[in-house]
Parts: structure tokens; C-alpha cells; sequence
DNA sequence: CATGTGCTTGCACGCGCGTGCAAGAAGATT
DNA sequence: AATCTTCTTGCACGCGCGTGCAAGCACATG
């Protein structure tokens, strides 16, 4: 690189006649200053290269423009979705996104420190593993200017939760498997610590039970991964009764449900979904490819996203819960 | 947030009964400070939950330890893999990274100029839309202090770029599609505009045409899509001459190689190697599934980001090309 | 032409910390 | 005990920009 020089507003106030101070009111929304002057002010800027530095911008307003993304692994593919989302439209409201790898849950506190050291407007938690009790005994997050859990329901006090209905998404799948002629569900759950938080095996048995008078057998899956879930499902199959137990299998997402179908064709050598059906949650891309076609819930990002930059922007912090609604997504695993 | 005051170094050393300096002094190594004193600073920085700023710290010192990874999309989970080991590496390195979406070729410029405002210390590019032509055209990127061109090789002048060793592993996946006893590769790459910056159907067509004295034909498919490669291939397997003219198929990524799989099978309801084999290229957690099986060549991710910091690191902008070499992992599919 | 109003512009001060130098303290030397 | 080192510590200045206020200006009014 060659013009490392940095050149700041002293030097298109200097070259534009002007002070700096102008300069500063040019790049300003609703500043007071004349129509002619902005434009020359920003015509000089443009031929120079100049564009205000945020960091030093940050610094003296206490307002970083910055938001910190603290993912807990990186795995499941519906976290690119939700960073494409997020990354896109933080932006296009002058926001910047740092992400930070907590590297599971014991990095956590390391990770809320880092986003305070950043002087993030507010950290965004997303992952499982961040669930309440962590969020409530951690000092750092108090520290922070604003702190939103994505993705799930805190109830954490001093938390902003903006995640979707899962109660009223478990109510829609459990109709449609009824409509679909299915009584024998088994729920597929992620692993039994982070698996709370989500609370979707619950809210499904909630609404199934007030259906049908009975609930649906919960098995835990030792990860989030496909693999895990695929071997899980063969050791539990059979042991629960098969065929005569389970004609369709609820999983607390996609990643879950790949494996779980996976299980069914290859292990088990039954079909999908004629001898059992298959929804997940999340509508990851590969739920819509030719192999899988999975029947799906898909959660509404870009809302969630729309409701983290109005927090963003309004200026208090509302300890609130947000929870959008999504929709199922109907594909041929049932 | 209760305690959103900031706590400063200045509130340190006034507890501490020292100067702020000396607060400075106990968070830098090798600075010339006393056993005694600095363990006293640091406990009372502890009690009071005092991190440095390093905001501030930047602006003083002309460092962000920021790193800006600029994506052209996030529909590949490979870039996923590669989120994970750059945030992982880079911040057990004292770095945080900050994700940018450029949405595509035409946000580069925004992209690059917002990782300019935040004063990064080096903006990395990743995405095959960063062509080079691009970026000599972008005077944005002569004012960044490193620009890094990551996974792909570029020639660009001052630029930095840390790549696969693709000649080798594009030799390498024609000797085993040798080996398994193929002869009538086709190629299955990007679109043209981008596929032509990574060069892997030219490196493969190299050393397939030294082996057998002629190149396999080259098919472009219009997105690294999934479904785009599906299609694509249905429309051109016919044409091209069915099996008479294809045994196997080497794709530039797994993206396009997983279309391809669900194409042969689900389209043409061939079988997986054994009428056609299917090669593909980053090793995503999906190749393993057993519903693919994939051999893919596997990039040296963890190898390449170590690459990156160690430049990151040195303090002179050495306009270099560093090719690392991955491996091959053999599955099912050929 | 004098006065008042509203729009522009300039500026002191501060945001929290790093750098380099000089003063001070502690230990070593004769 | 006096002097010299070496280690510690304090401080002026600056990084680039935002805030709030006051001075400056143009224009309209009487």
C-alpha cells in the first residue's frame, strides 16, 4: 500500500479554506451548515480521499457505531444466514459488526470483555450456549451498553431478547402433523443443558398433549451435529418400539433433522416420509435440496434483525423481549 | 446495564495511588515496571473490572488490532469453516475481527472503505468476486495499511495474498481420478467471471492434458449453487454424451460437486461412483454426510490464517504469495 | 441607515491512552 | 559516606474528532 498517510479533516479544511470544524458539520446529518460550503467541503474530501475515522469519531462522542456478534460455535449453517442478515442490514444503518468466537461456553466472559474493550454500542449473544444463569452472573455483561440475546428467550433481567415465537411455531408443527395423520411423534433434541433454553421440546409437548392427551417422548442428541443425531437415532430406534412408536420424528433444528433422516434411509433403511415422517426448525439451505426436501420451520432473521438496529437506535434500554413469527415451510419429509 | 460509567485508567491509579502512567505500564509487556507495583495495579484494576480501552489505545498508538474479513457471500459453508478459524486464530492473537458483507462486487469499494474508517490494521478479502482486476482498480485499497487476498492467488500489485496450493491439489485429484481408472473427466466450474480467477479447471486441465494428451471439457455453472449446478448439469450430461463421455465429474467446490451428486442421482438416477464418480474441492462438514460421501480436497484453513497472522504481525507490508498445500481426502464418491 | 433575526462558522475542551524524555528512587561501587 | 548506575515513575504532547457556545455574517425590516 503506499498512501498509508492518513489524512484528516484539518487537511480538507486546509485545502477547502475552511476549519475543521466544518468539515466535521459536511459529513453531518442536519447540520447547520450552507448548502454551498457542504459541497465544497465534500468535493475536496472526495479528491483528497478523505473520510471521517470512526475510531477517533467513537472516542470522543462515546458511540463506537459498532455492534459485537459473539457466536458460540460455528457449525450449524443457519449461523451464516443469520450473519449474512445481520452483517447486511447492521450495516446499511452505519453500523459495523465484530465477531467474536467465545470458543464455547468458558470463553463467554472473555468474549463480553472484549466486545466492552471495543466499546461496542451492544453484543449481540447468539448460540445456546449462552444461556441465563451465564448471562446473570456474568460481571462483564453489565458493563455493557446493551446486551441482546438473539435467537432464544432470556428472561435474564437486564437483557434484550429478540427471538422467534417458538410457542406458537411448535403449535403450527404439532397441527401439521395431526393434519398430516400422524399420532406417534418422537422429539429429537439437541443436548440436554443447552437444549432448555430453547424450551422447543416443551412448547411441542404443550401444544401436542392438549391435542392428543399425551406427550411425545424427548430423546436428548449429545451435539448439534448431523453425525451425533444419526447415531443417536439408530441406538434409541428400536429400544422405543419402532415402527409401531414413531411414524415422525421433531427436530429442534435442521442440523438435528439431516442426521435424523439419515438415520432413517441409510441406518434403518426406511423410507421418508412414507414409514416416517421428518420436520426440523430453522430452513438451512440444505433442507431444500432434491436429497432431503425437509418439511421446516424457518424463523424470520431479517425481522429480528429490523428489531435489533430500532434497539440499536433508540437511545434507552428497554429490558424487553421480542418474538417474531416465522412460518412453516412444507417440503416431502412430511 | 447498571454500570455503563466507564471506568478509566485514571480511576485506576488514583485507587492505586500511582499515576495513570504507571496504570499503562501494568498492561504492557516488557514495560519497565516493578514487580511490586504492577501486581498492586492489576489487582485494583481487578476489583474495579478496568480493561484498557483499546479504542483510545488505537488512536494513540496508530493500531487497531482490528482486522476487517470482508465477505462477497455467504452462501458456502465453507465460509463458515473459515469465519471459525480466522476469528479463533486471530483473536488468541490479541486481534479482533470485524465480518463485512460487501453483497457482492459492486459493495467492494464500500467495503474496503469502511474497513478504512475503522483504521483496521490489515482488511482481508474473501470471496472469488475480488478479482484482480478489481482490486488494482480500487484506489480504496492503496490506502488500507495490508490488504490480504485470502484462498485465492492474486497477482495484484501490493497486495498480500494466502492461498491453497491449488496446482498441486488439482494434480493431485487428476492422479487419483487416474488411478480409480477414469478417463473422461468433465469439468464443473463457476461462473466464468469468477471461476477464472481461481484457475483450478485450467491447473486441472494442465495436468490432466500431460497425462492422457487431452483436456477434459470445461462447463460453467452460473452460481456456486447447489441447485444451479443441478440444473446445469442435467441440461449439458445429455448433450455432452451421457456416460459415453463422462465418468466422472471434478468440480471447483463441493457446492457445485453436492448439485452435481443429486443431479446424477435424482436427475438421471445414475449411481455415484459407480457409473459416474464426483470430485469436489473444500471439504465442507456436508462431504462427509453419509448421504454424500465426497472426495474433496481439503484446504489447509488453520495453516493459511496462521500464515495471516504471522503477517499481520510483522511490521513491514511484504507484497507477497504464500501457497500452502492442503490434502485430499478420499470418501465414496470416487 | 440603524437595528434585529436567523443562519454559518470558529473554537476551547475533552474522549482515554501511547510515546519519549526527564526526574526521582534504589541499589552498587569506591 | 559520596558518587555513579540502573531501575521506576511522572508528565507534556498528541492521536482525530464531537459538543456546546459565542462570534460573525447576511438579510430583512422600519
Amino acid at each position: 500500500m503506499l498512501e498509508t498517510d492518513t489524512i484528516t479533516a484539518e487537511d480538507v479544511a486546509a485545502a477547502a479554506g475552511v476549519s475543521r470544524w466544518t468539515v466535521a458539520r459536511a459529513f453531518k446529518k442536519d447540520a447547520s451548515i450552507s448548502r454551498k460550503t457542504r459541497d465544497k467541503v465534500l468535493a475536496v474530501a472526495r479528491d483528497l480521499g478523505y473520510v471521517p475515522d470512526l475510531h477517533a469519531a467513537g472516542l470522543a462522542a462515546d458511540r463506537s457505531n459498532l455492534v459485537a456478534l459473539i457466536f458460540d460455535d460455528f457449525d450449524n449453517p443457519h449461523k451464516l444466514v443469520i450473519l449474512e442478515r445481520m452483517t447486511r442490514i447492521v450495516q446499511q444503518h452505519g453500523w459495523a459488526a465484530i465477531t467474536i468466537n467465545s470458543g464455547g461456553p468458558d470463553g463467554a466472559t472473555e468474549a463480553l470483555q472484549s466486545a466492552r474493550q471495543r466499546r461496542v454500542d451492544a453484543a449481540v449473544m447468539i448460540g445456546t450456549e449462552f444461556d441465563d444463569e451465564l448471562l446473570s452472573t456474568a460481571t462483564e455483561a453489565r458493563r455493557l451498553k446493551k446486551l441482546v440475546v438473539f435467537a432464544r428467550e432470556s428472561l435474564c433481567k437486564g437483557t434484550i431478547s429478540i427471538h422467534c415465537d417458538d410457542e406458537r411455531a411448535m403449535a403450527e408443527i404439532a397441527e401439521h402433523i395431526t393434519a398430516c395423520g400422524r399420532r406417534r411423534p418422537l422429539f429429537l433434541a439437541g443436548p440436554e443443558t443447552q437444549s432448555a433454553g430453547l424450551r422447543r421440546a416443551e412448547l411441542f409437548n404443550a401444544s401436542w398433549t392438549s391435542r392428543h392427551g399425551s406427550p411425545s417422548p424427548i430423546v436428548h442428541v449429545g451435539a448439534y451435529a448431523s453425525d451425533t443425531a444419526y447415531h443417536r437415532l439408530l441406538e434409541v430406534f428400536g429400544a422405543l418400539g419402532g415402527l409401531n412408536a414413531v411414524d415422525v420424528v421433531v427436530c429442534e433444528n435442521d442440523i438435528i433433522a439431516i442426521g435424523a433422516m439419515d438415520a432413517l434411509r441409510h441406518g434403518l433403511g426406511l423410507h421418508v416420509p412414507q414409514d416416517v415422517g421428518v420436520v426440523g426448525f430453522d430452513d438451512i439451505t440444505l433442507a431444500a435440496a432434491p436429497s432431503y426436501a425437509l418439511t421446516t420451520y424457518r424463523q424470520p432473521i431479517s425481522s429480528m434483525v429490523e428489531a435489533l438496529v430500532e434497539i440499536l437506535e433508540s437511545g434507552e434500554t428497554p429490558a424487553s423481549v421480542t418474538a417474531l413469527e416465522g412460518r412453516l415451510v412444507v417440503r416431502s419429509s412430511l
